[in-house]
Order: C-alpha cells, then sequence, then structure tokens
DNA sequence: CGTCGCATGTTTCCTCTGGCCACATCTGCG
DNA sequence: CGCAGATGTGGCCAGAGGAAACATGCGACG
C-alpha cells in the first residue's frame, strides 16, 4: 500500500529530476510536518524540502498553499470517515454504535492530531473554493446521521429533533477532541492519552442516556 | 467606561506623537479585526493602521504579535468568566446554573467570536509563555468545576467522577461554540445565530438529564 | 521656568515566505 | 528520432515580522 513512500525513496536516493508522485509526497510531508510542530502555519518551503523538491515545484500540483492544505485536509476526512464506518460497525445495539462512532471520533483527533487541525482550520473557509474538501467534511458528518437516525428508527432515541440531536453528539466530541488535542484539558486534569478514550467513552454514553427516549 | 476611545478619538483628531494608551487600541483594533475578517492570522501592520500608529510602535508595547494576540486571548478569557459567573447566578437550582452556565459560554463565542478564536488558537502554546494568559483560561474554566461541584454537593449529579463531568459539560459547549463559529453546521442545519442559543438550551439539559444521579 | 532623562513612536533595514515567471529537464507518443 | 507537454529549478518581487537607530514629547528635578 505504500507507492508513494518508494516514489520518494527513489528520489532521494536516485536523485532523479522527476519525482514521480509529487502530489502524494508533499501532502504526506506536510501531514507529518503539522503533526509534529502542531501549528498549520508551516512554511510551504521546508514541506517541498522534505520532499525533496524545490518550493515552486508545489505550484506544478496545488494552485497555492491554501490548496495543498485543503487536500489534507479531505484525505483526512476521507479517513475519518472510513474509520467513523468501521466503529459503527462494531456495535451491536443501536446506542452502543453511538457510542463507538463517537468515541472513534475522538481516538482519530488523537491519533491523527495533524490531519485533524487542518480538517478544521479557519483559513480554509469558506469551504466551496475547495469542492473535494467540502464533499469529503459531508461525507464524514454523514455516518453521525446515520448512525442517530438508525438509533431514532430503533426507538431508542427521541425523534422529535434529530438534528439537534447529531448536533448533541457532534458537538460533545468535537469539543472533546478539540480540547485533548490542543492540550486545554492537560493542566487542570492531567489526562493521557489512553485514558481518553475512556474518558470519552464514559461521556459519550452519558450523553446517549440524557438523549435516550423516555 | 471609555477612556481608551476617547485616547483614540483624540489621537486621530489631533494628531498627536504620543498615543496616550496605545496597548489598549492595539488590543480592541486586533479583536475587531479579527471578528470581521474571521482570520487569526492578521497582518500587524494593518492592526497599528487602525490604531492610527506605525507598525514598529506596537513592539514598544508587546515583545511579538503573538503577545498581542495572547493579551486579546486573556482578555477574552476574563469576559468570558464574568458572563459565565453572572449566568451561574442567574439559574436557581443547581441543574439549571450548570444549563445557564453552557448556554453563556456558546452565546460568547457567538457574540466575541474574534475573542474566541484567538482564546484557543494552537499557535499561541504552550501557554506558559504567556503567564496572564494561562491564568485566565484557568479561572474561566474554574467558573465550570466550580458549578459541577455544587451540584454534586445537591446531589443533582453523581458524585463519582467530577473531573468527568467537568470534561463532559464543557467540552460539549466547546465543541458547539467551535462548530457554530466555525460555520460547519452551517451546511447541513442552517442554524440562526439565535436559535443557536435555544439548541445549544436544548442540548445542555440533555447532557445534564445524561449526567444525573439516578 | 528650563532642561534633561526616559518612555513612546517613526524610519529604515533585514529576513523569511508565498507566489510568479522564464528556463531546464524529462517522458511519452507519433 | 524528435517534438510537445508535463514537471522541476532558480531568480525575482511583494508583503510581513522583527531589530536598530533616530525623533519626539512628557514629567521630574534643579
Amino acid at each position: 500500500m505504500r507507492p508513494v513512500d518508494e516514489r520518494v525513496r527513489l528520489k532521494k536516493e536516485g536523485g532523479r529530476y522527476h519525482h514521480g508522485n509529487l502530489k502524494d509526497a508533499l501532502v504526506l510531508a506536510a501531514e507529518r510536518s503539522i503533526a509534529k510542530s502542531g501549528n498549520v502555519d508551516l512554511p510551504l518551503r521546508d514541506v517541498a524540502k522534505l520532499a525533496g523538491v524545490s518550493h515552486a515545484a508545489a505550484y506544478r500540483h496545488f494552485d497555492s498553499k491554501a490548496a495543498l492544505l485543503a487536500e489534507v485536509a479531505a484525505r483526512g476526512f476521507k479517513a475519518l470517515e472510513e474509520q467513523l464506518r468501521e466503529a459503527g460497525a462494531r456495535g451491536r445495539a443501536p446506542d452502543a454504535r453511538l457510542v463507538e462512532v463517537g468515541v472513534a471520533y475522538v481516538a482519530f483527533a488523537l491519533e491523527s492530531a495533524g490531519a485533524f487541525r487542518v480538517m478544521f482550520e479557519p483559513s480554509l473557509k469558506p469551504l466551496d473554493r475547495f469542492p473535494q474538501l467540502a464533499e469529503a467534511s459531508f461525507n464524514a458528518l454523514a455516518v453521525f446521521h446515520g448512525v442517530v437516525q438508525e438509533a431514532v428508527a430503533a426507538k431508542v432515541l427521541r425523534a422529535d429533533d434529530v438534528s439537534g440531536t447529531v448536533m448533541a453528539l457532534w458537538g460533545l466530541v468535537h469539543g472533546h477532541a478539540c480540547l485533548l488535542v490542543d492540550g486545554h484539558l492537560a493542566g487542570p486534569f492531567e489526562l493521557g492519552p489512553d485514558d481518553a478514550a475512556a474518558s470519552a467513552r464514559l461521556v459519550v454514553r452519558r450523553l446517549v442516556d440524557g438523549l435516550r427516549e423516555r
């Protein structure tokens, strides 16, 4: 599954003029760079250097630095969607699925902190500048919608305000993810990264309890 | 209550060499500028120009652009703390207080979107570079902690995991605020700014229901 | 009331970064 | 074989953060 890395290696060893798969290499380099520095605002020149290429080469593949970041974000959303779907499939009962999906969201944010930050970077908005990003984002959100609707159909959740329920679930896990990724919970609570998933599970379960039809 | 604005006006009318209260003027200008553009990464030169001053003058009052943003963030946290305390005082019963504080958090984020964005801007971390910011942030969070402990003492909430409960509450409203401020909820849900508070109230109430001792 | 020191603001300069252009190099296709 | 288009390079510019040297004015102290 790593033709990309092969291409990168070839470039570095052989010193060929043409890279072979520069677009992917740039996206990967940007992702890692952001994950390492924790800062979305990284110099494009550094990313190009990581890919073993001059800074101007990036413009053969992306209209702008923002477009590169948008691609990183779009791939992040695709990966997130995948993980959410897998998590949903793991849960047996509808309410268990809600919890699994929520925990998976937080887990994704912690594992892929670099991508997660870019995915919600305000400087990429308005999103309609990057159609693939808008679509990927929408698709990931659709997983939440699906699992909630399923729970409503199974009469586990109240049916009166589905949008509100989706917002509640998404908002809860998103807020958790943000606070964890940005380390705002580290000071007061000192929470390890593995405890985070357990804590998220507890919290989501409690919200689901509150949302339950009664 | 506006000596600051007076000073700014004096400067603009009189064209005096010394501003009189440049520090405050810069902070205000930055805040407005960010709120308007929606982007934290604004040119320091523009802020200085808004304050009617050359860009280098800012360095007499702040070590760096980041320090200016940190001051904006710190004042934001102070204002947030104030609003949260007022909201807490509005609620009669302990669980009502929880809801009021949560709603106030979301309302603050929407009203003061500029400040809110800066307050959680990752580029300002690590926070120990800016002690006043760290302190202000901690104090604001303390309001959540206080209102939760009160509810626990009143036996409204379970007592086994106070930190988890604080995280749940904060995470829920923070996630909501982020998604609203960044407009991620606009597409799928098309939510007006006044509906947002009502929606937040509903959601927080449901979480509190889930957290309730049973 | 003068004058001197220090805080505050300005000008100028340097470096870094995003973005553009002309040129170089490769790859594939007729 | 050779040409055309795609891909990468180096040089350039403009804008932005930051430092340094200079200018200005407020306030304390004689």
